[in-house]
DNA sequence: GAATAAAAAACGGACGTTCATTTTTATTGT
DNA sequence: ACAATAAAAATGAACGTCCGTTTTTTATTC
């Protein structure tokens, strides 16, 4: 038998990939055997060894070729959004980082699996430096709406998108994996006004908000 | 021997678990082995099933109890709030979050344990109707509130709350457990400042906040 | 028949659990 | 106070199974 072409071993990776991670997503890694994969892929065991040096290296190519994958809906996301601090901009990252949730939830559970396995060796790249990526992707537009006088002063724009970010994301992960039907008590769709409202316009009154505002001046805090 | 008394039963388990839930944390549900449990607890092998049905019942019972020693300072937590809806209860809560998040990250990791091995059967409670708790708790502190005008119209206080609490949960997780070293791309302490505010005040200025309540008057849209 | 893929068999070790045995100690009788 | 006793606790070897990986064998294609 020749050697097989390289997009014939590509796609007997994905067949056995696309098993295993099925199988680590209902199961975890650890409890998720070789042989299982093997079956479900319909390959035999010492032939999964032909294409993988180990079980780690499994995970690791799966992991590589997600995190591709969502990177690249990411920046579709991103590119998708005009004017990032716009109230409607924000509540359409809500939905659509709700959409990706509930689209790939296997990624985050391969995600919880690497936090336990490897200390988030493969996934560590999200979070770090988080803020200053949306600086980079949104910087002109973060000007724009400073030099607008868009921002109440003080508002770091790269702060508000990362944080908004992260609350809709992690809103919509517990809805799904960590089994908080409604956490927040009202429907997904008013949960999603609920936040971008407070992202928007906050929550105090304008009343409260005045005299909240004396007090913290006289204090001097920042 | 006759019974042990109840007092030395519960010593010895404390002592299991203790072993258990380290190494739990340190290498997952799975790659911890009752020998090693045996071995770190000073216990030999068999007699963990004194004590013990299975493996599942240790990882069980260790929930069971953290559960309890969380809930207990949550509950400090929130008996220390005298206004929840104050930009300073507020950030204090963040503060306390980022306290218990540091002080006991190891409860984390068992929660992704459960999430990937038990569907997050164990602590599933954390999340379900969290916000009807808050309202619980908070009750007349809400309605105190919005009597006094404090809140803007159309905020919902257990809503707003929940989504805060939750937010700076997330932060602090991310920051220890995720890999994000200073992710919102700030220290903890002008991160906390940055998130109280958003809830207090949001992001807009007044002139733009006018303008967009102008256009979504117009439009109808709730 | 040479080369490669695929399958099958085999390996050593580790797993959760059980169990026959030994050790320990709270109670009892003195 | 103390030794005898009996019941419970502690032990570690053993069980059967499954693990990740390696090696050997078989099948397939040129």
């Amino acid at each position: 038998m020749p050697k097989l072409s390289e997009a014939a071993i590509e796609k007997r990776k994905e067949l056995i990939e696309s098993a295993a991670r099925e199988l680590f997503i209902k199961q975890g890694f650890h409890a998720t055997s070789m042989r299982d994969i093997a079956k479900d892929a319909g390959v035999s065991l010492g032939n999964l060894y032909n294409y993988y040096e180990t079980k780690d290296a499994i995970f690791e190519s799966i992991v590589e070729k997600y995190l591709e994958v969502i990177d690249e809906r990411l920046r579709e996301m991103f590119a998708s959004i005009d004017e990032p601090l716009e109230p409607e901009s924000l509540r359409r990252l809500g939905e659509m980082a709700g959409e990706l949730v509930n689209n790939h939830s296997d990624f985050w559970l391969l995600m919880y699996i690497d936090v336990l396995e490897f200390q988030n060796r493969h996934f560590r790249k999200m979070f770090d430096g988080l803020s200053q990526r949306f600086r980079k992707v949104f910087g002109p537009k973060f000007k724009e709406a400073e030099k607008r006088g868009d921002l109440r002063t003080g508002v770091d724009p790269g702060s508000v998108f990362t944080a908004a970010y992260m609350q809709f994301f992690n809103y919509f992960l517990v809805e799904k994996l960590f089994g908080g039907n409604r956490h927040l008590g009202v429907s997904d769709e008013q949960a999603l006004n609920s936040l971008t409202k407070i992202f928007a316009y906050g929550t105090l009154s304008d009343k409260k908000m005045a005299s909240f505002k004396k007090k913290v001046a006289s204090k001097g805090i920042a």
